[in-house]
RNA sequence: GGAGAGGUAGCGAAGUCCGGCCGUAACGCGCUCGACUCGAAAUCGAGUUAUCCGCAAGGGUACGUGGGUUCGAAUCCCACCCUCUCCGCCA
């Protein structure tokens, strides 16, 4: 959420962001409505200042055993027209509420101005493209024939766009799992959290899901709940409407939790293998920082997630999203896009943004600077640290052999019982 | 699912029966500054809600949420949400 006076004040760098981004949200109405808003606000304030003025008098006249008639009669008017006045401002309210939490954040100045991702920037390179002397086979091929991954019967229990892992292929994901999760907590300094998969209507508002993309995520019947799209929404969320200590920042937060996407609208996207799934693992990473400091906290970040593709000897490359590819309450993204040999592509496997205040705003996440009595919005940070799923693809396609067999990254071996390869049956 | 208790500042909590002199909100803790001290603890003194409109002066709003009664609601009435305790069920 952008700040209301900021969006008045600066309205033509708001007008100049949303064109960067793309969007055709009509400031203009909006700000007739904030006029008429205020004006609203003046009048039916100073009627209540009456009104406690005077009610306070009445209660002076009383103790005196005065007559106070006249003063109960005056007052009834005005308190109906209070009532009036207040029902439309209510209203008014709610609809500038409404309004402001549709507005995508503003794009750092740094982030390239661009349609979508062929805009992006090419920040740098990391590692080589594996060299194979045979033609690579995509991860869904191997995985079957691995008997690791089977589509069909995931397809029985659920429907399309789920998977079931056995085997070598379950115990690699739990070893991606740990492996992750334990480099986030004993080399980058994060707290390991276990958080509900489930949350609030609230929650998710707080860091920018909704109002406007509901139709991505999964909500349970007859309740206000839904499945979390990402862990960003309740490691987040943790800190809602508290304050925090200037000392506590930044607060670094890791978690491992499964994701639930509707993937509405990518119907004919990615629909073999498990790169774009309804349900997914991910360990992600969030923190809380200091506005001053929230962009070198953005490139923690990143190398964070880049140092487990390191660790795991994956090729990747890390771009700047451009506006147009920039997510809603993103104020800059890098992503990592993994070089992936059986698709010949690079493909994105973690994201890192800085929201700046955008969701501190909304959800009301504020520090105590010291020597200030003053309470700031928090700047808000996350990224995958990494897609589990994505990862495996990218472990199953940059290290296979020309056999069929994969090899384990070193790194995974002791989280694996030691399996050093993955042998066709 | 049943019964009971509760929701007030950063935290705890008084106030609610009996509406106005109680929301810059008693009292306690915490925090900040100062005094004392070689320094610290203890003690003493001072300060400390957020937010909105407004150039300012000034004013408004908020006692879980939303309604209602009233000139006036933390306080009375109605509905809902949440938390805790006990009972039941349950991995």
């Amino acid at each position: 959420m952008l700040d209301i006076k900021f969006l008045r004040s600066q309205l033509d760098q708001v007008k100049s962001a949303l064109r960067k981004r793309h969007s055709t949200i009509d400031l203009e109405s909006f700000l007739k409505t904030d006029v008429q808003r205020r004006s609203l606000l003046q009048e039916v304030e100073e009627l209540k200042g009456l009104r406690n003025k005077t009610s306070a008098e009445v209660a002076q006249k009383k103790r005196n055993n005065d007559d106070v008639s006249e003063l109960l009669e005056q007052m009834a008017s005005v308190s109906k027209r209070i009532k009036v006045l207040d029902g439309e401002l209510k209203e008014v309210d709610t609809r500038t509420r409404e309004f402001l939490l549709t507005i995508p954040n503003i794009p750092h100045g740094d982030v390239p101005v661009g349609r979508d991702e062929n805009d992006n920037r090419i920040e740098r390179f990391w590692g080589k493209k594996p060299t194979l002397d045979f033609p690579p086979k995509e991860h869904w091929e191997l995985g079957t024939d691995l008997g690791g991954l089977d589509f069909p019967r995931a397809t029985k229990l659920t429907g399309s766009r789920f998977v079931v892992l056995k085997g070598w292929a379950a115990r690699m994901e739990r070893a991606l799992i740990n492996f992750m999760i334990d480099v986030h907590t004993h080399e980058h300094g994060y707290t390991e959290i276990m958080p509900p998969v489930i949350v609030n209507k609230d929650s998710l508002l707080g860091t920018g899901q909704l109002p406007k993309f509901a139709e991505d995520l999964f909500k349970l019947e007859n309740s206000d709940y839904y499945l979390i799209p990402t862990a960003e929404v309740p490691l987040t969320n943790l800190f809602r409407d508290e304050i925090l200590n200037e000392e506590d920042l930044p607060c670094a937060l890791t978690a491992f939790t499964p994701c639930f996407r509707s993937e509405a609208g990518s119907y004919g996207k990615d629909t073999k293998g498990i790169i774009r799934q309804h349900q997914f693992d991910k360990v992600e990473m969030v923190r809380i920082a200091h506005p001053d400091h929230s962009y070198e906290d953005l490139e923690l970040l990143v190398g964070h997630a880049e140092d487990i593709l390191q660790k795991l000897g994956l090729h990747y490359r890390v771009v700047t999203l451009c506006t147009g590819d920039l997510g809603f309450s993103a104020a800059k993204t890098y992503d990592i896009e993994v070089w992936l040999p059986g698709q010949n592509k690079y493909r994105e496997i973690s994201s890192c943004s800085n929201c700046e205040d955008f969701q501190g705003r909304r959800a009301n996440i504020r520090f105590n600077p010291k020597g200030s009595t003053k309470k700031l919005l928090v700047h808000t940070l996350n990224g995958s640290g990494l897609a589990v799923g994505r990862t495996m693809v990218a472990i199953i396609e940059n290290y296979q052999q020309k056999d069929g067999s994969v090899v384990i990254p070193d790194v995974l071996r002791p989280y694996m019982d030691g399996i050093d390869i993955i042998q066709p049956r």
